[in-house]
DNA sequence: AAATTAAACGCAACTGTGTTGCATTTCAAA
DNA sequence: TTTGAAATGCAACACAGTTGCGTTTAATTT
């Protein structure tokens, strides 16, 4: 499916800024922040739009937010199992101590946790550290 | 062991600040952001002090600093059992999606993760969220 | 008890992330 | 081609967290 295709599929519009963004996220192997998106686009884009078309992405299910252990957030696609406030994307996530790179592991399932009593689980996130495959 | 006995044996000085901070950080049952310990401290500080000095209980492992899911920071006592630079605190964290609160959970067992060839674990920590005791 | 010194503090300024309001532009459908 | 809603640009803002520097204070030494 083409970007533009994959936009549309997700009620998104086709936009400059968009189709660039999702080239950004395409080429990359691991999850990328704000700014790291607006160094590599090839458009002129205000940091606002960038921020609104990024939480339009996660909104969609066309990405997903993750943190990088430091408070900012990092962005990656999603899997084709993702829709319009419906993620699926269960699996954990490996920050380098080196160069800060968030990276996506493969889908793993995650051991049942015993909660206090009146705490309800409704999903579990599983964050690894290390050195990448770059850093060591 | 006394606050005043804590913050020596973690090779910190004792003034009231922290004095008050450890108190509210012993009076709750889950993990404080800045504006909590801003917000509930009966001595007078300065918003930078505060944070300097919950660093300094991190570094010194007399707290450790958990993400509650927006980026921001909220920070917990340590187990007896961590040091300068040492930290031991192999717990999950359960934050509640509708008050935003963060609990430590009991100490448990994580699973072994398949890495891609190259990386190098360190550590695991798994997040939990759903609904607290609080808010049901 | 007084002197000493490094640690802690207060204040001001700054950085970076992320958001909101509003006017303008642009996409997509009629 | 017209049209309306969605997307964008710009300015302003909110908030967490940091840094530099001069002053105060805690702990140690005399
Ligand atoms: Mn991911
Ligand atoms: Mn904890
Ligand atoms: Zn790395
Ligand atoms: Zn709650």
């Amino acid at each position: 499916m083409s970007n533009e295709e994959l936009l549309r599929h997700h009620g998104l519009r086709t936009t400059a800024l968009r189709l660039d963004l999702l080239r950004l996220l395409q080429a990359s192997d691991r999850a990328l922040t704000h700014q790291e998106f607006e160094g590599g686009l090839k458009v002129e884009a205000d940091r606002v739009s960038i921020f609104r078309s990024l939480n339009a992405f996660v909104e969609a299910g066309v990405a997903h937010r993750v943190l990088d252990g430091r408070g900012t957030s990092c962005f990656a696609r999603c899997g084709t199992d993702c829709g319009h406030g419906h993620h699926n994307d269960t699996h954990a996530h490996f920050r380098c101590n080196t160069c800060g790179h968030v990276y996506c592991m493969d889908p793993i399932e995650l051991p049942g946790v015993a909660l206090p009593r009146g705490f309800k689980l409704a999903k579990s996130y599983l964050e690894l550290d290390g050195t990448c495959k770059g850093c060591r």
